[in-house]
DNA sequence: TCATATAGTTCAGTCCGCTTAACTAAAAAG
DNA sequence: CTTTTTAGTTAAGCGGACTGAACTATATGA
């Protein structure tokens, strides 16, 4: 069996088990909160992409524009969205996390990994080294990836 | 900085570029089959849990035995799922794949995880094998914490 | 400047997931 | 053997996500 083919497979039941607990941990979460899950999405892009207009927001969930704009309002309502006018286009809003948001967006995170704590807990010093490099060897690898697309 | 803050660190920073890929890909995938996502992860649930009968699929998701039969009843329909009479309990079901199930959970995973290998390709063969043995670790740590639970 | 394209909103209506409540049938408990 | 608990189904109804269509307002281009 060649290296690629050993890393795929190792990569891949990683994942799996991972998956699986961070799904559950954050449907639960979403649920918690009162949101649903499109509106919890919507707040989790936001945060790691940054601020954006209605259509992108309709492009990047694959949905009508009709259906993101209610979304948003339903956020926006809620006070985890700031909706400003954008200052060089004046049809465009500018969509931004409120404090309130990135509060929100931050509890998710914790909750949805605080069982790599205990996993962490589990491991050897030695054991953590290892995972660190290659965790920044993956990290950085995937990085690169998107900025080329 | 402590070597296991460290840890955390690296894994929260991986976990995070992985979850917003896999979650995409994900979604996409169940819409493109014409399932919802709650039907498709009932699907995933037994593929990977293996067969039970309805008021687990009710537990697993935090939903009433009511909703957990309705959506076993479409994926039936549809011919993703067997839905057999318990033999030790009359009353009890017990829910398997189809073949046609397994093919479509399988088709979604490849789907879900394609870019892996193009990250794999973005690899050295020695950034390879530190990650597999790395991901070894933890893949062994979180079934250890399975087991326990 | 007039025509067309783009950003977003609103509305009516559909579909789906979910819940409660009422029900059947089988198992367990007394 | 009767009572109670458990597994699952069915039906009525609610609420949310979504779509297409009609609309406003701004930007772009001939």
């Amino acid at each position: 069996m060649t290296n690629t083919i050993l890393f795929s497979q190792s990569l891949r039941a990683w994942m799996d088990a991972f998956m699986h607990r961070s799904m559950r941990g954050w449907s639960h979460f979403a649920k918690s909160t009162g949101l649903s899950m499109p509106q919890f999405s919507i707040l989790m892009q936001l945060h790691h992409k940054g601020s954006c207009g209605i259509s992108e927001v309709s492009e990047r969930f694959d949905i009508s524009a009709a259906a993101a704009s209610q979304l948003v309002e339903k956020l926006v309502q809620a006070g985890y969205l700031d909706r400003a006018e954008d200052p060089s286009d004046r049809r465009a809003k500018l969509l931004t996390l409120s404090a309130k948001g990135e509060e929100l967006v931050q509890q998710g995170t914790e909750e949805r990994y605080r069982w790599m704590d205990d996993l962490t807990s589990k491991l050897s010093v030695e054991e953590q080294k290892k995972v660190v490099e290659a965790l920044n060897i993956l990290t950085k690898a995937a990085q690169t990836m998107d900025a080329k697309k």
